[in-house]
DNA sequence: TAGATTGTTAATCGATTAACAATC
DNA sequence: TAGATTGTTAATCGATTAACAATC
């Protein structure tokens, strides 16, 4: 086992070598050669052994894999095995969709409470959620330990909720605003619908 | 300008490149150079001088480069300066916030018609869209040249879906379902909301 | 034992950064 | 002209692939 520091490339990988060993768990596979492996994400043997090189040592010479004991390896590994707290900013459509049906408890992250500025949804039920007014959020995060704030409000005000949220200690952000917010040491996890199908189109333009 | 194939990570940085410039165009700005542009987006200057080099030369020395020309270039780069036509294939929860919200027009696309199995939808409003059955999607494909379909659909169809669109002759699918299809040829763009999450839990664990 | 497949080291490939001549 | 900044070449750094001894 090699203890160097673990890239952002594998880390972005980590979650598809778990996808792809959860189908072969959920399918009663026992056992998955890393070429049968890489084979069905398409990527090389050589690269998942290697990546996984980096985490400890998980196979058997002359065996492969164990389905189900790489996949909790994989899980302890991106931490999977403790839930994480989330709050969620903004009840606009998006956030709306991932409240009422992302399946956070799948993730091992839980959402904790729902926030808004709009007087007409504060007090509202949604979903199992009563929308909170944001002035109540800084209270919130003072009470609770929150990991991660996720972001769905209008760009305008990404980056004051942001500043809410880190003054708040949380330790992560999901973005959802396609702007960039500056977090200090917070890390953010952004996803831009707009970047992405801008790539779509230059990728089939070209 | 080198003429060599633009790499993946360079197409990804395209968009935000974009975004920079546009919000330079935006507040009046008229010239910027590439510490200044870098300073924004947080990449070194030479990156910003080495990416810009494979499309050619966009600046001037001693000056730097001209906002509005700068932003063009980039938009034509993208592809952007010829719109594209989609379709979407869902009208669930998600693919409703994208056809009510998400502004196709800003990054030169079009949405041309929205399709779904439920009956209880087919046939009804949803925005400006009447929604179609998908036993249309064919025809539809034929007699329209499509470049995108959009994939809001339940894990469970994402494939037959996708096939669907392959067959019409799409050239891109942007792909939300958070599984892998397999579109051959067709380029797929995946929003993965799971894969998201799990790399940010992940990042705040260690 | 013989075949298969790991974990790891070395080789290759690609991306980023540094440096600088060219020139506005 | 002097200062600033480009575009590009060269140097460095990091990621992927290939190869193979170790061993189940």
């Amino acid at each position: 086992m090699k203890k160097r520091k673990i890239s952002n490339v594998i880390i972005r990988r980590l979650p598809r070598y778990y996808r792809a060993l959860d189908l072969l768990y959920r399918n009663n596979t026992e056992r998955v050669s890393s070429s049968e492996l890489g084979n069905l994400m398409g990527v090389t043997a050589s690269q998942i052994r290697q990546d996984l090189s980096c985490f400890g040592e998980f196979g058997q010479q002359g065996y492969g894999y164990r389905v189900d004991h790489l996949r909790l390896a994989v899980r302890r590994i991106m931490g999977m095995e403790k839930q994480k707290s989330t709050v969620l900013l903004g009840v606009g459509n998006l956030g709306r969709v991932l409240l009422m049906n992302f399946p956070f408890e799948e993730n091992a992250f839980s959402l904790d409470a729902v926030f808004d500025t709009d007087p007409v949804v504060i007090g509202k039920k949604v979903g199992r959620w009563t929308v909170r007014g944001v002035e109540e959020l800084e209270a919130f995060l003072m009470e609770n330990s929150v990991d991660v704030g996720i972001l769905t409000v209008p760009k305008a005000s990404a980056q004051e909720m942001t500043d809410s949220l880190v003054k708040g200690g949380v330790r992560g952000i999901w973005n959802f605003t396609n702007t960039e917010v500056s977090a200090g040491e917070t890390i953010v996890e952004n996803i831009h619908f707009s970047d992405s199908l801008l790539t779509l189109g230059y990728l089939i333009s070209t």
